[in-house]
DNA sequence: GTGGTCTAGACCACA
DNA sequence: GTGGTCTAGACCACC
């Protein structure tokens, strides 16, 4: 996993969980039908109490991205990494237009915020 | 103003407001020693709660980014609007770099990436 | 509110109480922008923790149905009726659904459930 | 058997289960001193864990409804079938006046009601 | 006062 | 072991 939750975000943790998640899920990291995580290995993992966690599969599920079977884990379903794609592409846009109209309301030029993009961007280039 | 707290973000309204304050401050629509609106007109105009906006005041003023001056308002400091941009900047910076990790991840391509971005530049552009 | 959560259904509290709330919107007896009961008070008159009912409203919240506003309560979505009714129905055809095929498979004649229906409807034919 | 545990429900897997074996007893597709499903083929066909499925078995067991013979299967005891069937109707008896009245209050009509209900009758009355 | 979140710990049903 | 549910009680943000 290698993901730890930031205890001083106002992003709650249940929240970056949510994410993290659609994220493995929407790369590909965890694929269609695998398991997650067990609610308690995760929680212990990143340090929340595993009702925490549980509040995160229960938010996944009622979107239809993975689904509970009792007594052996929580499944990716079929159109789990779809959904999981379109809700962090989603989320991304709207964060980067936001970002990008208050950098140009706050006085930064055009050329300033494609730098910044461009580094972003670099790392997956040369690779 | 054309600002609207958005109430179900996790980002809550006083950082939002202390936000779009920052923004205002920093693009010089609000410029030194220009009084920042009212607290009950503000808190009015993104139904808010007066106690809300004038803790994102006394924020703004203990980074040295506006003063209040008795009893006549709050105006911004001589300091303000390069402390108001540097704020700005940064905190777009990170957030930008953020989202585009992220959108990567999720399996978005570098160009699709770009053209979010030329969206959120375009306005920009043509006026 | 006249309702008591029964302890020893299979369904669980919190169900009983989304199913309970569903019927109330969905029959008008609280309207479009109407408050729903606090979350405290209607956990004190229902005799279940007040986390149980915040879940409650989570969930209607998720479905659409009501929408939170921060320190002032939960209130109704202009969609709430309808997204309400229209789940209190499909809920109610497929358990009548159901029942009626299983007490077919039982042995009982059409007439014997047509009448336990005419019984059920009778109520609300006479006034 | 033509029959699915809903693993989503809220009745569990095991009263799912009862419920379908007093049908099947009810409407004597089972008869009396007739052998039910050996636990294991059963457990098999719903893709449940057989001790479910036993404990099924003894809760009809203890009702009267059927008996094991040593380690030749489970039968329907001679009184089986009357029992499943009182037991059926007045368990459906009372799931259809709930419904009805749900269905009522959420604003259905009688005549929309009515209409479920012939649905639900049709496939018994062509055949 | 309102809702939102988290923690801690219990019990149940199922594999 | 797995997830599901509930309770109890804490803290925060906002009205």
């Amino acid at each position: 996993m290698a993901f730890r939750v930031e205890v001083h975000s106002t992003t709650p943790p249940s929240k970056q969980i949510v994410n993290h998640l659609l994220s493995l899920i929407a790369g590909g990291e965890i694929r269609v039908e695998e398991r997650l995580p067990s609610i308690r290995s995760l929680a212990a993992e990143v340090l929340v109490n595993p009702n925490t966690v549980a509040k995160c599969y229960r938010e996944l599920e009622s979107r239809g991205i993975c689904r509970a079977k009792n007594g052996s884990g929580v499944y990716v379903t079929d159109a789990g990494p779809r959904l999981a794609r379109a809700a962090v592409i989603e989320t991304c846009r709207r964060e980067i237009l936001a970002s990008v109209a208050r950098a140009l309301q706050a006085g930064q030029t055009v050329d300033d915020i494609l730098q910044i993009v461009r580094n972003a961007l670099e790392p997956m280039e040369t690779p």
